[in-house]
DNA sequence: GTAAGTACACTGGTCTGACCAGTAGCCTGC
DNA sequence: GCAGGCTACTGGTCAGACCAGTGTACTTAC
């Protein structure tokens, strides 16, 4: 006969355990109210740091939004991948992430966006990416910034084809932070024009191979576009991890 | 002249702030130990439920952890995947996320591991995956639980080769992600055994790509081995959504 | 009748002070 | 030198208070 250790329970993990199962479960739907923490507190039965300090924890998991003054209590939340956005900003912060992993990890994300995007896309998801292509062209006299802009939301519409959150949140994560640890070095690119010019003649290109449904195609030229923008400001001596990917 | 919207800044959130900063930088390392919540208070100038409330949403974020009692202050931690894991866990249970969409993103994962596997692996690795694979096959008699951790080791042995943390963190994730989803129907499963060796069979497979530097020969066949052990808990009407990934 | 204005009851955010059970480390007594 | 107890302090919880702010309902003015 083996016991297992006991960790003791807190007061606010029970009440945050038993108020996410009713998020969970769909018996607290978004959009619903909560009772304000003076009522929780007696449906409980504990103190209201007890209540406020559960309200906290659901409220860092994006689960609940409470305001201050708003008799109808605290709100219930749709899941959104917010929670999920922090988390893995934070880890790979920590994680001692160099770029070249980042960048690895990137373009194996982008191309299998790219390769599903490719594979799933209906004629009106042509058209819109048309449409950002389009934005991006005209982007290109107006500035780096409005430029940039157009770009995030092509990529956007491809993530969205692929149909899968899970691709989408975590590449717009790791292109966050590839822009953190490189951001001072773009300040001094020269010549961005002629960058803006490159990058649109890769989508359009993206673009092409998307609408004959070539998956891998696709997903290799993502990739190579990544490689040819970012390598440079890889350490020489880590570029050969990314090479593997390219073929 | 445009104005932005403010929102008002709890006092928690600032105390949160602070202290979050003073660990992503490196001026807290893991280990080391926060003063109490009654010297944060002076500290900070504020109340102790304010500090209270701060600590629980760095606990919420595994940032912290604190025993009563312990007069040395609650602890640093170490950046760990456990709060990512339990973010998209929550978000995978909300709708959005099906099993297909996480099976999708752990074939992608794994496939790309397999392939830098392959491409970067050295002799000695060669070895660490022999004797994985030899416990393994050990395990097929112990049990399920026993060849189930050999199962994990030997995939941790991929990851390591593959020198991506980023890709090790997320294909654990999505891997306990998608086992908590099926476990219950895993229970049902009858003829183990063959299961066991089949699976064994595939991974002896997979080793003999990468000892090949075959690296997407590696990646084809780990993304088939899901694919062939998973896809029957898929909804027959999401399969689809998984064919593109197996080219 | 409607629109503007106001009063009120209640909300969440914060602080103070208190009590408890539990811990680490010191400090005895041997 | 060591076992055992003592103590100061910890985090967990509660109670009660105050404040600024909000939504609602009621009143008022037209």
């Amino acid at each position: 006969m083996r016991f297992e250790p006991v960790a003791p329970v807190r007061a606010y993990e029970r009440v945050v355990e038993q108020i996410e199962q009713a998020v969970v479960s769909g018996a607290l739907k978004p959009g619903e109210r909560l009772p304000s923490e003076r009522e929780l507190m007696t449906q409980f039965g504990v103190g209201r740091s007890t209540i406020r300090e559960a309200l906290r924890v659901l409220q860092a998991a994006e689960m609940i939004r409470s305001r201050p003054g708003d008799p109808r209590g605290p709100e219930v939340l749709a899941a959104s991948p917010a929670a999920l956005h922090r988390s893995m900003h934070r880890l790979a912060r920590a994680e001692h992430v160099g770029l070249a992993e980042l960048l690895q990890f990137r373009m194996i994300l982008d191309g299998s966006a790219h390769l599903l995007a490719a594979e799933l896309r209906t004629e009106d998801d042509l058209t819109g990416l048309d449409e950002a292509l389009e934005s991006m062209r005209e982007g290109v006299s107006r500035g780096y910034a409005e430029f940039s802009r157009a770009d995030v939301a092509f990529h956007e519409v491809i993530a969205r084809i692929s149909r899968n959150p899970l691709l989408v949140v975590s590449e717009e994560v790791v292109r966050g932070v590839v822009l953190e640890l490189i951001e001072d070095k773009l300040e001094h690119a020269s010549n961005r024009t002629s960058l803006m010019r490159a990058w649109l003649a890769h989508h359009a290109e993206v673009l092409d191979a998307i609408r004959a449904a070539d998956g891998s195609g696709a997903a290799r030229l993502a990739k190579q576009a990544l490689y040819d923008n970012y390598a440079e400001y890889v350490p020489a001596g880590q570029r050969p991890l990314l090479a593997p990917l390219l073929r």
